[in-house]
DNA sequence: TCAAAAGTGTTCTAGCTACACCCATGG
DNA sequence: CCATGGGTGTAGCTAGAACACTTTTGA
């Protein structure tokens, strides 16, 4: 049971890491994580033990990333791990313990195990999932201008994102909302600028797949609701 | 450890289903699995349960689905299963056990536990997939013509397929190749058709993710190489 | 010559990107 | 009045759906 958990801070992509105190890989950083108890289901147990561990209780999202079980993938005794990727609004400032800290995962320090991978499947699927549904709430604060939105998608994405077709894919839709109000300009001038905030604070797929879907308007062939991008998608067959 | 494998069996997707001899469940169509073995990833454990116990080694594609952990989802003892999809060409036919047997996912038995949640997983994966990867090898045989194609896709996405749509969509993507053989005419006649065969057989994302991309020609931030979708996307928030 | 099945050519559209241009504010 | 940042209008592009039409076979 482990947990990336990413947070932009400072204009770029950090995950949450812990110290470790004890061997194996003494010193070195790892993902925070611990084990599962008998009444609770993986997902309850890995937002428990962000609670307990470090304090954490600002997740907006998390889902499960996979199985990680090499044998050999730390040293010593067996361990599977079940990896979660989860999300911290960029506004929220938890008060972390000492041990762990931020990390840009752009420059991760030596890392223990296979949780550096663990971290690249995290980023991935952040980065597949804002594009095709309304994950961004999970990363942004309750209300946000476009441009500051624009920002945090640049963070996550790595490649520069045009505030205009931000606002107009989100807005199309459905994904934006404007309250109406407005922020304060800058130092500098210029225009004040909108405030928006996200439809919803849950994972939905908005971008129905435009790719062999079914003829407009059927029904298909057993009753399901079309062949829209489900909101499971997964598995990397590469490390397990 | 438990696999959904399916398979198109007479137009329409089955999956492999085992009857239960033991209680719990004693009597009820059960997905086959076990455990895993001490020297084993979860992978390699699932082909390896598959091939042991019921004989299945057709296997084209297998994928990790999800942690299936609800503390009560077996009675009596706790479990937890890594589920899996598994895919077999139409043309195999193993010789199953004869306590296992085919059953066609739009018309599930009474099925043990959360394994018909677990078929439905599968199912969604399945056809989510299909669409914007190449995992069409995974159900056709070596050789096939374009129209049976497109009853296997009709099969596992439920709806329509456009064999002339189906054609342009696979072979833009390079897809497909032509093997220049053609297939006999049927007994009332027609013209032959163009056999084809799958450019690859692993998996790959296709259909590189059209929306939020980095400007075109760009490199990006970090030299990530854009933003396709991952092979890496999935996740219900729903059973675990 | 006709029916059946395969394959091609062409139009239409959704959903984006790109970019020029207009708006509102502070100094 | 001008620099600065926000917002809109619009053209163009790409990938795929829809459908009419042509091709190749067997009877």
């Amino acid at each position: 049971m482990l947990a990336a958990v990413l947070q932009i801070r400072d204009g770029a992509l950090n995950v949450l890491l812990w110290q470790r105190a004890m061997e194996p890989a003494l010193g070195r950083w790892a993902l925070p994580g611990g084990r599962l108890g008998a009444s609770e289901d993986v997902q309850s147990s890995v937002s428990r033990q962000l609670a307990d561990k470090v304090d954490l209780r600002e997740v907006a999202h998390i889902e499960q990333l996979g199985v990680f079980s090499a044998p050999d993938r730390v040293p010593g005794r067996r361990m599977v791990a079940t990896a979660f990727l989860g999300l911290v609004p960029c506004d929220a400032d938890p008060a972390v313990p000492s041990d762990t800290r931020w990390h840009p995962v752009a420059a991760l320090p030596d890392t223990a195990f296979d949780h550096a991978a663990i971290v690249r499947d995290a980023q991935d699927r952040l980065r597949a999932k804002l594009s095709y549904t309304n994950l961004g709430f999970a990363l942004a604060p309750a209300e946000f201008t476009i441009s500051a939105l624009r920002d945090l998608y640049r963070a996550a994405l790595g490649h520069p994102v045009s505030a205009t077709n931000l606002q107009r894919v989100l807005a199309r839709r459905g994904v934006l909302v404007p309250t109406g109000r407005t922020a304060a300009s800058g130092p500098a001038g210029g225009r004040p600028a909108a405030l928006f905030r996200f439809a919803e604070q849950r994972l939905r797929v908005t971008d129905a797949f435009a790719v062999l879907r079914p003829p407009s308007g059927e029904p298909g062939l057993d009753g399901a609701p079309g062949t829209r991008r489900s909101a499971s998608d997964l598995v990397h067959p590469v490390v397990t």
